[in-house]
DNA sequence: CATTAGATTTCGGCA
DNA sequence: TGCCGAAGTCTAATG
């Protein structure tokens, strides 16, 4: 790991910090008082502040006001930096094409600085999506209710993609649409649309939605709709743990 | 602003600034090698490696690796905070409720850590997003075209809410949706969706998209459906410059 | 490279 | 507090 900071270091030096950084593609910190320009899909100014300002090694830039989740302004990968002294203030510009749009910090005084080269070669494993849930019903169409034959997944009407197609133990083609979360009016709605997308078949058709809860206005909207709903949570197990259990049975 | 940083600090240093830290409400930055369990609406688990944490005073709590926009693993303002000490290593646990979430970070090895207290009260303005075209038309409708006439906005049909309702200068019904942005085959059939709405009407009525620009598909799309599409940006001047400008002509 | 759909979406606004 | 909808959404997958 390498590792460089100061504090409270003059404007040159800051200048100097930072170009070496980029020209490294370190990960830059930097604590200070700055304002803030950003012009491309929308306009923005933020005015004088105490911020964190970060540049990462693939080229993101983020600025963080002290609350908030996300940044209060930032450019995605890639984007180009520029930097420049004037007037005892040092500019970094991100600059990105496509959409083109660029962000300028204007740093007055800085508090801290640091940059850093590290080592981090692992990916994060995630469980608990839309996928997760999908892949679990056609594993195990049984969770749907007893007899339930998925018959394919993805399956393309005219105005989109059905989760799960299948039939039911009396053989009528049943509609799953899937929502990894509560799903609300919209979950319904669209649901519906691919029901309609049936109403020519002869046959009764069955449309229910699968999610781990609904809002009140979508329970509603489900029985004026005659749809039905099935909870139904992802999975959130982890594939490692998965192995893990499996290799633990299997000694 | 009150600052205070260290490099490379031992597992109780690091364990007593981050409790000083928290109990602060300070803004806290450690770039260490850890490894991350995230629980609640998901599950995730990343293995070790150098990453950046950030903790900010609304109890925001961040992870960063050196790449993506994105944080690798976060948890929402308010979560509160446990930190303890075992095997030389200090773990950090965020939890939340509503959704009940927690995400803990284990750090081995820290490679520096601090915080700080600084100023910011200023609120970033923004412009150039759909409410901005909304007012544009709402306020010079010839923009759309001449004669257009808005009647209401944000009216309330069975599948939603039309952006804008109007009429043309021959008096014919006119739904606009609007997009800041590039719009797609789904603004289209949104569109479609309000349109069939006033289909019982006996009167000709128009379906309007609006938007900066559309798809190929989506503009394929509008043709067979018989809708219309009208180019216009949401204006992106804020307001601060605008109250600038017309100072600068009052004078 | 453009397009699409999902997200631990976040966030603000409104009931 | 819960729900809805926009966002400079971002991101990975797909054609």
């Amino acid at each position: 790991m390498i590792i460089k900071l100061d504090e409270n270091p003059g404007t040159e030096e800051v200048f100097d910090f930072i170009n070496e950084a980029i020209s490294k593609r370190a990960f830059i910190i930097i604590v200070a008082c700055c304002r803030i320009k950003y012009r491309g899909r929308a306009t923005s100014r933020l005015g004088s502040g105490d911020r964190t300002i970060i540049i990462k090694t693939d080229g993101s830039f983020l600025v963080h006001q002290d609350y908030n989740l996300e940044p209060v302004n930032w450019q995605p990968p890639n984007c180009k930096f520029k930097t420049r002294m004037e007037n005892d203030r040092v500019y970094i510009c991100g600059v990105r094409r496509n959409p083109p749009e660029s962000l300028e910090v204007e740093i007055c005084k800085t508090h801290m600085i640091s940059y850093h080269i590290g080592k981090d070669i692992k990916k994060l494993e995630l469980a608990g999506y839309e996928e997760d849930l999908r892949t679990m019903i056609m594993e195990s169409p049984e969770l749907i209710e007893k007899g339930f034959r998925p018959t394919s997944k993805e399956y393309q009407v005219s105005t989109g993609f059905i989760d799960i197609l299948g039939k039911d133990k009396n053989g009528s083609l049943m509609i799953l649409e899937l929502k990894s979360r509560q799903a609300g009016v919209n979950a319904v709605k669209q649901l519906k649309k691919y029901f309609e997308d049936f109403t020519d078949h002869k046959d009764f058709v069955r449309g229910l939605l699968v999610a781990p809860s609904v809002t009140e206005d979508a329970q509603e909207l489900l029985e004026k709709y005659q749809l039905e709903f099935k909870a139904l949570e992802p999975p959130k197990e982890l594939k490692s743990a998965k192995s893990v259990t499996l290799d633990f049975f299997n000694k």
